[in-house]
DNA sequence: GCGAGTTCGTAAGCTTTACTAACAAACATG
DNA sequence: CATGTTTGTTAGTAAAGCTTACGAACTCGC
C-alpha cells in the first residue's frame, strides 16, 4: 500500500499516522482526489482540535462538540491514545446522573517543540516549548556579524543545543526567518544575513530527522497571535524592528502572496511629500519612517517630551497612511502591532489608529481594532511552534 | 437519512445530488465533520472541473487526469450522465493501439444560467448564458430613478422576463450587485439603489425555485476575470464607474473581509496634499480622483489634448498611490481594471503603473501586471453566473 | 491473415470509514 | 430499590474507492 502523496519523507514522533488533512481548499489548482483516509485524519483532526481548546472532557462530550458518533470518536481516541497525544485523565466527578465519563486531554507534557527566531538583532534565540507554547527552556547564540554560511551553521549550533537538552519526544522544529521564504522553507532573500536560496528547512529535517518548518518571521508572528492572543477574523500584524514587515492571516490561514513576498511593507513610499532617503534608495519608505534605528536616532535629537511625541505620533500618522489603503481593501478586523512597546505604545499607535479613521470610511472600517501584542519578544518563537502543531497536529 | 448540513434548500435542476464540497477550509472555525459522500461530493467536482476545461477525452483520459482508478471514475461518470451534465460524445478516432476510448463532455447546452449585473448606470442588465459563459439572450430594464422597493421589483421583472425566455433548463440565478453583500445574500447596504438589509437572494430563491447567487459586482468582476480572462495567481480587480470598488481572489477563491466590506477602496484618501472635497465629507478619497463623472467633467474643462493627458496621468498616479501598499501588502500577481477603456487605457493606466512602480520593491513586487480587462462590459454578468457554476458543479 | 501486445470499460470482491442499534455499567432520584 | 440517564463498547451495515481480472476492440509485426 503506497503512500498516496506525501512529498518529502520526513520522521515524525508518530509511530502510525500522519494527519494527512484536505489539499488546501484552492478552488482552482489541480487539486486532489480524496480518499477515505483524508476524511479520517480530518476527523482525527477535528478531535484533536477540540480537545486542545476545550481541555478535559469525555468522549461522549467530544462526539457533541464534533458531531461524530461516541462509536467513531472512540475509535479515534484510541488512536490516538495509542500515539501518546491523549491521555485518560481520570472519571468525572458527577453532578448529573448516568454514569460518569472518563476524562480526556491531550497529553500536554509528552511532547515538546524546538523553536527558533532568527529576526532578532545581532542574535538567533531558540526555546523548547511544550504543546500550549509554554516555553521550557531557551537559549541564545550571538550572531556577531556573521553572515551566509557561518550564519546559517549558528543556526544549525543552536538547534543542535536545544535539541540535546530535550525532555520530551519532539514534534518537530520551527524557525521564523527574516526574508523572502518560499512554501518549501527555502529562504529565497534574507539580505541582513546573506541568504539566497538557502535551503534551511530541508538541512534542519535531514540533519534532526524531524519535521521542521521554516517561515518568514511576520507570518510566525501572526500565527502567535491568532493562537495564543486575542485574534478573532481576518488580522494583519506589523512587526517594527530594525525593518518593517507585516503577516497576514486570511480566513485563519497565513497569506503568503504570488512570489512569497506578501507583507514585505518596509519599503512601500508612503505620502506624497518626499521624506528621507532609504538604503533601498528610494525617499519615504515606510522604514525611514518607521524602522527602529531611524526613529531612535531621531528621539535622541528630540530637546522636549513634547518634541519626542511629535516624532512618535508623525511616524505612527505615517504607519496610518499605509495602513488605510490595506484596510480598505482586505477590510481586516485587527491590526496588531509587534516591536519595542515603549516606542509603538502610546502616542504612535493612537496616532496610527487616528490617521486610519480619517483616511477610510467609518461605515465600512471604523470597526477596525489597534492594538499592540500581548506576546512580547516571543512571539516569532511561538509562532514557529504553532506552524508545526499545525501541520502535525492537523491545526493551528 | 437526514442530510447533514443543508442550511438553506433549495431546488436544484439536478434529481439525486447537490455536490457538497468540503467546509470552506478555514483552519479555525469549528469545521464540520467529513463523512465518506462528502468525499465523494469532491471527487465527482474534479471529474467534472476536468472535463469543462479540458474538454472532450475519455473515462481514461479523466481517470490519468484526476488519479481516480478507471472504476471510480467510470461510477462518477455514470451518475454526471444520468444527471444530465455529462454526455458521450462518440469514439475517439484511433491514432494509437488499443481500443479506442468512449469521448465524454461536459453536455454544454443542457443547462443555462441567469446573470444579472445591477451596477450599471440608470440600468439592470441582464442575460441567459451558457455553461461556457456564453451570452445566449440579453435583456435590460431602465432604472429610472428608482430605489428601494421600487428598485428590487425591477429586479425581479428582469429576472421574470429571463427565466420565461429560458430554451433550457436553469443551473441557477447569479446577481452581481453594488453595495455591501454579506454570504447569505443580503445586500446590507447599497446606498445608490436605497437598499439595506435587503435579501435579494432568498427573495429570488422563493420566486423562481432555483439555486441563486448575489454577490458584490467586483467580486463577480473578478471571478469572471478568474475563469474566462487570463488571470493567474492572487488578483485585484479594481472597477472603475460612477464609483471606485475592488473585488481581490487571493489562492483562488475571493476575499470578504470582517464585515464583506473587502474592496471598498472609493474612500480610502490618496496622498497628503489635500483634494477636492467627497460625497463622503472627507478630501481627497480615490473617488474624487477616478470615479468617471469626475474625470469627465475635468476632461471637458481641457483645452488641449496635453491638458487632458495630465488629467488622465494624474487620475493613474493617485491609483498607483492607492495600490502600492496594497500590492507589498498581498505581494499580488496581477491587478486588472475595469471600466471606460477610453479612459483608462492609455496615459492612466501607464501612470499607475509607473507610480506603483516607483513606490514599491523592485525585488519583492516589480513582477506585478496592470491590465485592462478583455470581458467589457459583460464582466459583472459573466462573473455572476460564474457563481452560480461554482457553486453547483463545486468548482471556478 | 493472424497472433501478440495495448488500451478501454466493466464486474466482482476487498478495505476503510462512519453509521445505527443494542447493551452492560455506573450513577442520581424519587 | 426501581426507574431513568449517561457512558463507552460490541456487532452489524452502508458508502466509497481500491485491486484484480476479464472481454472487447484496436495496432503492429510477421
Amino acid at each position: 500500500m503506497a503512500e498516496v502523496e506525501e512529498p518529502r519523507e520526513q520522521v515524525s514522533a508518530f509511530p502510525s499516522r500522519r494527519s494527512p488533512g484536505f489539499p488546501t481548499g484552492r478552488a482552482l489548482r489541480p487539486s486532489a482526489k480524496v480518499l477515505p483516509e483524508h476524511a479520517r485524519g480530518h476527523n482525527r483532526s477535528l478531535v484533536l482540535q477540540l480537545l486542545y481548546r476545550a481541555g478535559t472532557q469525555s468522549r461522549a462530550d467530544v462526539a457533541r462538540g464534533t458531531g461524530l458518533t461516541r462509536v467513531t470518536v472512540s475509535d479515534l481516541i484510541a488512536e490516538l491514545m495509542s500515539e501518546g497525544l491523549v491521555i485518560e485523565t481520570g472519571e468525572r466527578e458527577s453532578p448529573r446522573p448516568g454514569k460518569p465519563g472518563t476524562l480526556l486531554d491531550i497529553n500536554r507534557s509528552a511532547f515538546h517543540i524546538v523553536g527558533v527566531d532568527l529576526s532578532a538583532f545581532a542574535v538567533f534565540r531558540g526555546a523548547i516549548l511544550d504543546l500550549d507554547g509554554r516555553i521550557i527552556t531557551s537559549a541564545e547564540i550571538p550572531l556577531a556579524n556573521s553572515v551566509g554560511a557561518d550564519a546559517s551553521d549558528k543556526v544549525l549550533a543552536l538547534v543542535d543545543e536545544l535539541v540535546a537538552g530535550a525532555t520530551a519526544p519532539l514534534l518537530g522544529i520551527g524557525v521564523g526567518s527574516p526574508g523572502v521564504v518560499d512554501r518549501e522553507g527555502v529562504i529565497l532573500s534574507a539580505p541582513n544575513l546573506g541568504w539566497t536560496g538557502l535551503p534551511l528547512q530541508d538541512m534542519l529535517a535531514e540533519r534532526f530527522s524531524l519535521p521542521t518548518f521554516v517561515i518568514n518571521d511576520a507570518n510566525a508572528a501572526v500565527l502567535a497571535e491568532h493562537s495564543f492572543g486575542d485574534a478573532n477574523g481576518d488580522i494583519m500584524l506589523v512587526k517594527i524592528g530594525h525593518g518593517v514587515g507585516a503577516g497576514l492571516l486570511v480566513g485563519g490561514s497565513p497569506l503568503y502572496g504570488s512570489r512569497y513576498a506578501a507583507g514585505e511593507i518596509g519599503h512601500v513610499v508612503v505620502g506624497t511629500d518626499g521624506g528621507a532617503e532609504c538604503s533601498c534608495g528610494k525617499y519615504g519608505c515606510l522604514e525611514t519612517w518607521l524602522a527602529t534605528p531611524r526613529l531612535d536616532a531621531r528621539l535622541e535629537r528630540a530637546r522636549t517630551s513634547a518634541d519626542r511625541e511629535d516624532i512618535l505620533r508623525q511616524a505612527g500618522h505615517r504607519l496610518g497612511i499605509a495602513l488605510a489603503p490595506v484596510v480598505g481593501a482586505l477590510d481586516l478586523a485587527e491590526i496588531v502591532l509587534s516591536g519595542p512597546v515603549e516606542l509603538l505604545d502610546g502616542p504612535l499607535s493612537q496616532a496610527t489608529l487616528d490617521t486610519l479613521r480619517s483616511r477610510t470610511m467609518e461605515e465600512f472600517h471604523g470597526h477596525v481594532v489597534l492594538r499592540m501584542t500581548e506576546l512580547g519578544d516571543d512571539i516569532v518563537l511561538r509562532g514557529a511552534a504553532v506552524a508545526v502543531l499545525s501541520s502535525q497536529l492537523g491545526f493551528s
